[in-house]
DNA sequence: CTCAGATCCTGTGCGC
DNA sequence: TGCGCACAGGATCTGA
């Protein structure tokens, strides 16, 4: 579900709710999801108050009093807030109770997500020790991008959506980005030019930052963290538009399978 | 090292 | 209405 826009509103949504309260209790209705859930969180998370909630690519980190969880909501994955003890919803596997009737529950349908503990310092986990930098920040530059694509025989939509190189991607603002900068999502990543990379970059660093503003992408089921939706969906000019008409210059769309993973452009703006 | 493909899992929507 | 199949926001592992 959640690329880096996604992951980030849910971020802010908790932390406006969450940050300063209390746990009373943690349930948990699954043994794991992609990975074994920490059991021991049962214990030696009540009474402990959040005291932050932090995103690296497309994790969440939960900092509390003497603990750190780290959350990756996969592809189906979600977190919401409710301020009474409503009845559970079918995927409902984690549930965690904060002071002051505070019911956060993660659902997950097809159970990609992770809940596990971590250590500080976070640059030493290794879930997060091998990421490329963030695309929002200064490191993700063109001349990063120029020089880490020189010998990437891959195609530039895949090495965007590896996050060695680059965090927070994903399949629909990869195609999204590719669009904005005019590049076919199949040219080989060596052969971009300068201009390319950094046309590249800023598309991905606008892309993204119209997509936190709009609250998201919801498609089917991603949501805030109080239910309400995203609004970048209207935005979209590419992802799911095949055969639809090219909204620069009125050309079929066209559909090419990237890495597995469908991906949609066109044929006559991108080169 | 690089890269393409399979894999984990459930739900949905389509054609027949 | 029901069945089987393709496909869905991601990350990681395998093997060529």
């Amino acid at each position: 579900m959640p690329e880096l826009p996604e992951v980030e509103t849910i971020c802010q949504g908790l932390k406006a709710t969450l940050i300063g309260k209390k746990i009373k209790k943690v349930r948990f209705f699954r043994e794991n999801l992609r990975e074994p859930l920490p059991h021991e969180l049962t214990k030696t998370l009540p009474s402990q108050t959040l005291i932050d909630i932090k995103r690296r690519a497309k994790y969440l980190l939960f900092y509390f009093e003497h603990s750190l969880l780290l959350c990756h909501l996969g592809m189906s994955g979600s977190f919401y807030i409710k301020s009474a003890n409503e009845p559970l919803k079918k995927h409902d596997h984690v549930e965690f109770v904060f002071n002051e009737n505070f019911y956060l529950r993660y659902n997950d349908p097809r159970r990609f997500g992770l809940i596990i503990t971590a250590n500080t310092p976070i640059d030493e986990n290794p879930k997060l020790n091998k990421l490329g930098p963030e695309p929002l920040s200064p490191t993700f530059n063109s001349d990063f991008a120029f020089k880490q694509t020189r010998t990437k025989q891959t195609a530039i939509k895949s090495w965007l959506m590896n996050n060695h190189y680059v965090v927070g991607v994903g399949n629909i603002y990869a195609q999204e980005s590719l669009f904005l900068a005019e590049i076919h999502p199949n040219r080989p990543a060596k052969t971009l030019t300068n201009s390319q990379c950094q046309a590249l970059v800023n598309a991905v660093k606008k892309i993204l930052k119209q997509a936190i503003a709009k609250g998201g992408t919801t498609l089917k089921d991603f949501s805030h963290t109080d239910g309400k939706p995203g609004y970048f969906k209207q935005a979209l000019k590419v992802y799911g538009r095949t055969g639809l008409p090219c909204f620069s210059c009125n050309q079929r769309l066209e559909k090419t399978i990237i890495a597995g993973r469908s991906t949609c452009y066109c044929p006559s703006c991108q080169n």
